[in-house]
DNA sequence: GTAAAGAATGAACACGTTTTCAATTTCCGT
DNA sequence: ACGGAAATTGAAAACGTGTTCATTCTTTAC
C-alpha cells in the first residue's frame, strides 16, 4: 500500500538488519544459524527488526557459499499418475518441514531419462535427487550429478526385488512383497480360487518384476500352478485392454491380480462394463499400493499395501543421514506390505 | 567408474572450461548467453570443451548476479488432488520447456495460506509465484513476496467471476463457464428434468461461487426454479455424504451438478451403491473439470470442461510476458469451456 | 588506403551470503 | 584480584557467475 507509483521495493538484505540493528552484517547471519556464537539479546533484537524489515537470507547466495541449496530434485514421468502425485505430495511436506524445497523435473512417460535433463538439473544444484523412474542405473545418475548428490532411484510403486542386498553401493530402499502377497494368495484359497491371472505392469520395470515373481513365487509354494499373464503398461487403459484380451482371445480366470490399483480399475471396469462379470462374484481382483481412490465404492479395492508415510518418512531419513554424513557406508531400510481386505474378494 | 576410493569429483567450474579452452572466463559465460557478442567459432569450442568436462552454470551464482533463478513457485494446498496434479504437471512441461524449474511448496488443505510460507519461499527468490489458493488477495502476496515477483492466484478449478474486469490490477486468467452450463442445462431440459440440485465445492471458493452463480443464472434465464444446494467441499467423500443428505433428509432431485469431477464421482457412488438408484435413468449427473479419469467406465462421466493444455499455455504465456516486461499494465487472458457428452446424461 | 563503425575481448566489479581467523570481551574458579 | 578458558565479535576472504567498460581487432564504406 505504501509503494508508489512503479517504484520496485527491494529485497531486504542483511547489511540492511545489521545497520538498523546496530550490529555488523556477520551478527544477522549468525542470527540465522543455530548452533553459532551469538548473544541471545542480540539475535532477539535482529530476528525482530529482520521480520520487521521483511528480511530472510538469500538462498541463493548462501548456497553459493555453503555448498547447500536446500534444492531437493524430483524426477517423475508423470506428476498426475496417482501413486506418484501421492508420493511427491507427502515427500514435498516431509522435505520442507525439515527446511528443504522439492524442484520437479518432468520425463518421459516410458520411465527412461535423457543426460539432458540431468545436465539440466545439475545446474540447480539440488542437494540430492530423487528419481522416479526405470531403467536407469544410479552410477548413470551419478556420473551425471556427480557423487557429492546424494540420489535415490525410487521405484515407481515401490518396486525392488525382495531381499536385502548385504553390500549395497548406493543407499535403498527396500519393500518386501512377500507378506503382502501371501496374505492375498491364502485369502484367495479360502474361496477354492483355481485360475489366477496377472495383469502386469510395464514389463522390464522393476515394480512389475518384483511382483510378478513374488506372485509366481508364493503360489508355487502353495502348489498352485503359475499364473496366466496379461501385458499391462500399468495404465487403466491397458489393464483394461488386457482383460479383454484375457476373456476373448484367453480362458478367461477366477481371480485376477493386477500390477497396481489404477491397473486393477481398469481390469474391474472391463469385467463390469464390458464383459458383463460380476466382482467378486464371478471374478476376484486384487490390486497393489493402495493408493487413496482405492477405497472409491465403485471400486472398493482388495490391495497389498505398504505404507505412504513409512515410505516417505524412511526415505527422507536416508537423505538426511546421507546429507550429514556424506562417506557413510550405504544404508538400506526396508519396509514390510500387508493386504486390505475390502469389496473385490469376498 | 574412473572414481577413485571416496574422492569426490568437484563439479566443473567456468574457470576450468576457460583454462582447458585457453580463453578468458568471461568468454565462458558469454558462450552459455545468447546474444552475447563472441566469435561462433570460440563458442563451438568452449561449448564443446564444456560438454567434455560436463559442465552447466550454477544457477545459483547466476541468479546472485543476474537477479534471475528461474525458479517458479507452486503453492498447493493438495498435490494429489486429481485437478491440481494435472495443472501441475502441465505447467512443469511447459515451464521446463523455457528454461523453469517448478518449485513446490504445500500450504494448509483448507486452501489458505500462512504468512510463514510465503517468507520461507521467498527466501528462494523464485521468478514468479502461482498459488492454487483460495481466500487470499494478491496484495497479501505482493507485500510478502515483494512487487518485483510477478504473482498469479490460479484459482482451483479456474475459479473466476465470469466477467473480464475492465482495468485489472494484476495479470488475470478469466474462465467464462457460461457457455459450458448453458449446453449442460439445455441437455437436461431435452430429458424433461424438473428438479436439479448442485453439490457444492469449499463454499467461498472462487470456483465454487462462479459455478453456482452461473448455474442459478442460466436455470433462471430458462425459468427453471433455483437449484437445491447440498453443501460440499470438492471432495469425494463429502459430495457422497451430501448425496446421502439430500435423498435421506431432503426431498431427492433428478439431476445433479457437482461443484468438480471428483465431487460428481462422490455423488455417483452414493447414488448407485448406497441409495439404489440408476445413473442416467433416475438421475442424471453433471460434473466440471473433465478429470483424466472421468471418462473411466465406472463412472463416464458427463462434465463441463475447460481446456487444460490452453490453460496452461495462457497462464505460461502471462508469466513470461510479465518477466519481460515488468511495468506493462495488467493482462488477461479469456478461456472458454464447453460440456462433453458422457454417460451420465441421456 | 583510410576513417569510421562495429564486433570481440578481458580486467575489474558486483551480487548476498557463510566461513575463517584473529582480536576482544566475558565468565569462572581460586 | 587474577589467570585461563570460553564466549562473542567483526574484518576479510570466498563462492561462481553476469555485467560494465575501456581496449583491441575486424569489417565496411567511400
Amino acid at each position: 500500500m505504501s509503494e508508489e507509483g512503479g517504484m520496485i521495493r527491494a529485497r531486504a538484505t542483511a547489511e540492511m538488519v545489521a545497520q538498523r540493528a546496530s550490529v555488523s552484517r556477520v551478527a544477522v547471519s549468525r542470527a540465522f544459524n543455530p548452533h553459532t556464537s551469538l548473544k541471545p539479546e542480540k539475535r532477539e533484537l535482529i530476528l525482530r527488526i529482520a521480520q520487521e524489515l521483511n528480511y530472510t537470507p538469500d538462498r541463493a547466495a548462501r548456497a553459493l557459499v555453503s555448498g547447500r541449496s536446500h534444492l531437493v530434485g524430483i524426477i517423475v514421468p508423470d506428476v498426475c499418475s496417482h501413486w506418484e502425485s501421492q508420493e511427491i505430495d507427502a515427500l514435498t511436506t516431509a522435505l520442507q518441514a525439515e527446511g528443504f524445497a522439492t524442484l520437479l523435473f518432468k520425463t518421459r512417460t516410458d520411465y527412461s531419462m535423457d543426460e539432458k535433463l540431468l545436465s539440466y538439473m545439475r545446474g540447480f544444484n539440488p542437494d540430492s535427487v530423487i528419481a522416479f523412474v526405470e531403467n536407469v542405473k544410479p552410477t548413470t545418475l551419478v556420473r551425471f550429478l556427480g557423487r557429492a548428490v546424494p540420489i535415490y532411484v525410487h521405484y515407481p510403486h515401490g518396486g525392488s526385488v525382495d531381499d536385502a542386498q548385504p553390500g549395497p553401493l548406493h543407499d535403498r530402499l527396500n519393500v518386501l512383497q512377500r507378506a503382502g502377497v501371501e496374505q492375498a494368495v491364502a485369502l484367495l484359497e479360502g474361496y477354492k480360487v483355481r485360475r489366477i491371472a496377472y495383469v502386469s505392469g510395464i514389463g522390464k520395470s522393476r515394480a512389475n518384476t518384483a511382483r510378478e515373481l513374488m506372485l509366481r513365487t508364493v503360489m508355487a509354494e502353495r502348489g498352485l500352478p503359475p499364473p496366466v499373464v496379461a501385458p499391462g503398461d500399468f495404465s487403466y487403459e491397458r489393464a483394461f485392454a488386457a482383460t479383454l484380451d484375457l476373456f476373448r482371445v484367453g480362458k478367461g480366470a477366477d481371480a485376477i491380480f493386477a500390477a497396481n490399483d489404477v491397473g486393477a480399475f481398469g481390469v474391474i471396469d472391463a469385467l463390469r462394463h464390458e464383459l458383463g462379470l460380476r466382482v467378486p462374484e464371478d471374478v476376484k481382483v486384487i490390486g497393489f499400493d493402495d493408493i487413496a481412490q482405492s477405497h472409491w465404492k465403485s471400486y472398493n479395492l482388495t490391495t497389498v499395501k505398504f505404507d505412504l508415510d513409512e515410505r516417505v518418512r524412511a526415505l527422507v531419513r536416508l537423505i538426511l543421514r546421507r546429507l550429514n554424513n556424506p562417506d557413510a557406508p550405504a544404508l538400506q531400510e526396508t519396509l514390510q506390505t500387508r493386504l486390505v481386505v475390502r469389496g473385490t474378494v469376498g
